[in-house]
DNA sequence: TTAAAATGTTAGATTAATATAACATTTTCA
DNA sequence: TGAAAATGTTATATTAATCTAACATTTTAA
């Protein structure tokens, strides 16, 4: 169905593709911890997930991902790997700065500007593990 | 007062200054198509602004920004600037993809990567003018 | 095995950003 | 110069994301 999510939404199931990955499970207080949101934000944010396909939630139950919402969870945690690289190898920002910045721009780079990043990391990244630097 | 923006209000600051820039003054109707939102929308942001001391709006006049409020404005078009440059001529990103994910990311890229990103685009700038690509 | 603690849910309120529609002011030009 | 067009403003509504507070369910442990 629909298919562009809010920022906000998409913390979400990156938030608890992270967990299960972590953890097995996902819980409404885990999701709620990790992203400084009460419990009433994360089930309303849960029911919208689920609406779309792309989460399953039984009421008291542990949060699953359907397989579209496991893609797009993915894909966003890819995004934030792929920035987080970029900022701490090639430019030397501190990695929590690194992953803040990660954080907001997973939202909003394009795929093409992903493309295009990744590519240059892996062109930048060979010569610097020749200069063995450090 | 408070200093935290909304991203919103920053486009709109960064708005009202690129139009001042552009024709010497910014009008309502300017903002909104810009913008591409209502005239009512503009409105609202602009009571917002003045409100914090940031514009200065009388009614049905043109919008001015306080010195406050042109140093806001040019320091997010300074970020946007950088990321396009990055984008074009480093990763080498079709310029109006470029522009279209500056917009969004001059938001929220952080001081120190900016810097970080600053020196680089630096360093790397010099060996491609040598290389002379193109 | 049950009472307390932990966790989860729902109802209702708030804030920010937008829109539409009605109305006000200013500008333009015949 | 005054009527029409353009522009600006205000009132009211909607949507998204959050909160607090009250209530429900599940888990834990004495």
């Amino acid at each position: 169905m629909n298919k562009k999510l809010t920022e906000s939404l998409e913390n979400y199931l990156e938030t608890i593709g992270m967990l299960i990955r972590k953890n097995k499970i996902a819980r409404v207080k885990d999701i709620s911890k990790e992203l400084d949101v009460k419990n009433s934000s994360v089930n309303i944010a849960l029911n919208v997930l689920a609406d779309k396909g792309l989460i399953i939630h039984e009421k008291y139950g542990y949060v699953e991902l359907t397989p579209e919402g496991k893609q797009i969870a993915d894909d966003i945690q890819h995004k934030e790997d792929v920035l987080v690289q970029f900022f701490t190898e090639i430019l030397d920002v501190d990695k929590d700065i690194a992953l803040k910045d990660a954080c907001r721009m997973e939202h909003t780079i394009s795929d093409e500007t992903l493309a295009k990043l990744i590519f240059f990391i892996g062109k930048i990244g060979k010569k610097n593990t020749k200069k063995t630097n450090k």
